[in-house]
DNA sequence: TAACAATAGTTGCATATGCAAATATACACT
DNA sequence: AGTGTATATTTGCATATGCAACTATTGTTA
């Protein structure tokens, strides 16, 4: 396809800004200073906790130094906590803390109300659709 | 719908990071220090030359910080520069450069190329079925 | 006209990301 | 064992964004 494909950066791009601001807010609201990047984080915690950073990484899609600033951070907030590895002391298991379990708890019902309200209007067809599609641009760019 | 969204947030994260990530890698490769975020600032400016950051806060969708620190960069660069408004002290028109004019003019079969490519693979309907869902997406977190 | 509100832009602070370079540790091979 | 390579994480630098607070200017209106 040409020429037509215009603009899909830019709808791309504003989307998701909105869609993080949407959840950044929303968790602040609910009286909780969580980013939606450290959002993810907690939630893959939450259903593996113990992975190391660059488990984390590759799970997330992020980079090895992006992972070790946002474990800083939660870590500062006391949500996780690095505990080193017996038989690898160049690694770090990540724990949720109480506080983490806690906070996730708390967070999901407002999560699955997001996801839902994103969704309006949209039918399961619509869902697959635009899964193959997105993911179809992601393979797109992925290769050389 | 419900339920089944569960990952729309990190699939389009994860999409739009690589593209962002794609475009800018070309950029650097063919030789300029232009970020995803400059380009469409340039775009833009191509179109409508004289833009006040107001307006191209309004059509970039960012909002008037992100727009004042960008055109410092590209300013800086000697892509743009700021031009007072005599009717209004408080304004800025921005213009492209002849180097910024150039730079976009050299940038642009790249960017359609990019463009083509990120497409590959999926038809007009596609393009069309995609666009309505990311709008409705977008839409639906606009509201309150 | 004086006071207040609205608009345009900038700056500071916190967070996130990409990249390159650094450190520390583990692994592999001769 | 010793050298070189790979892996895990961290740090520095540049850029981008959201938000709140600030300055400067313009508009409104009592």
């Amino acid at each position: 396809m040409q020429a037509e494909n215009n603009k899909i950066g830019y709808y791309l791009e504003r989307t998701t800004r909105l869609v993080k601001l949407n959840f950044h807010q929303a968790f602040k609201n609910a009286g909780f200073n969580i980013t939606p990047e450290q959002w993810v984080i907690l939630d893959i915690l939450n259903s593996q906790n113990g992975l190391s950073q660059s488990d984390l990484a590759e799970q997330s899609f992020k980079d090895a130094p992006s992972i070790s600033r946002i474990i800083d951070t939660l870590a500062r907030k006391s949500f996780v906590e690095r505990k080193p590895v017996k038989n690898d002391r160049r690694k770090f298991e990540i724990f949720l803390t109480e506080d983490g379990i806690k906070t996730v708890k708390a967070l999901t019902p407002l999560v699955n109300k997001l996801r839902n309200q994103s969704w309006q209007g949209l039918s399961k067809e619509d869902y697959t659709k635009f899964l193959k599609i997105i993911n179809k641009i992601f393979d797109n760019m992925s290769k050389e």
